[in-house]
DNA sequence: TTTCTGACA
DNA sequence: TGTCAGAA
């Protein structure tokens, strides 16, 4: 890892400072550490410490949200970019970006894990 | 004053 | 998600 990402993964801003930077309330910043979507470390008084990495997860998260993916959808988002980091080791022809990008396009195409459907219905409901 | 956890409309 | 309570 270099040294600069040694930085961005240095957890030093309390949530107060990520609230303001990425336009989320703590409970959504809370709540998207409970899916696993980022890891503040903890530190004094068990007060949750963010990193830069962080509040970039933060910041895309709120792409995805306003794009009208829902949880599942960007819980999706984010395993399939792990999944594609352990592959990666082997070949990597596209990206992470591109990867994402991918099934990003997938699933907002797809309409199956956006908030509301667009267009009516999908599910085994009349 | 700020943040934490748990819980409920 | 918003918001309130009670405690660090």
């Amino acid at each position: 890892m270099s040294e600069k990402e040694l930085r961005r993964s240095l957890s030093v801003f309390p949530i107060g400072t990520v609230m303001k930077l990425t336009d989320l309330t703590a409970r959504q910043i809370r709540y998207y550490e409970e899916q696993n979507l980022i890891y503040p470390e903890r530190s004094e008084g068990n007060r949750r410490l963010y990193s830069l990495n962080d509040i970039d997860v933060l910041l895309e998260i709120k792409d995805y949200l306003a794009d009208g993916l829902n949880m599942a959808g960007i819980k999706h988002v984010y395993k399939m970019q792990k999944e594609d980091e352990k592959k990666a080791k082997d070949k990597k022809p596209l990206t992470d970006k591109d990867v994402r990008r991918i099934f990003y396009d997938e699933i907002l195409s797809q309409g199956g894990l956006s908030q509301k459907n667009p267009f009516g219905m999908k599910g085994p409901k009349l």
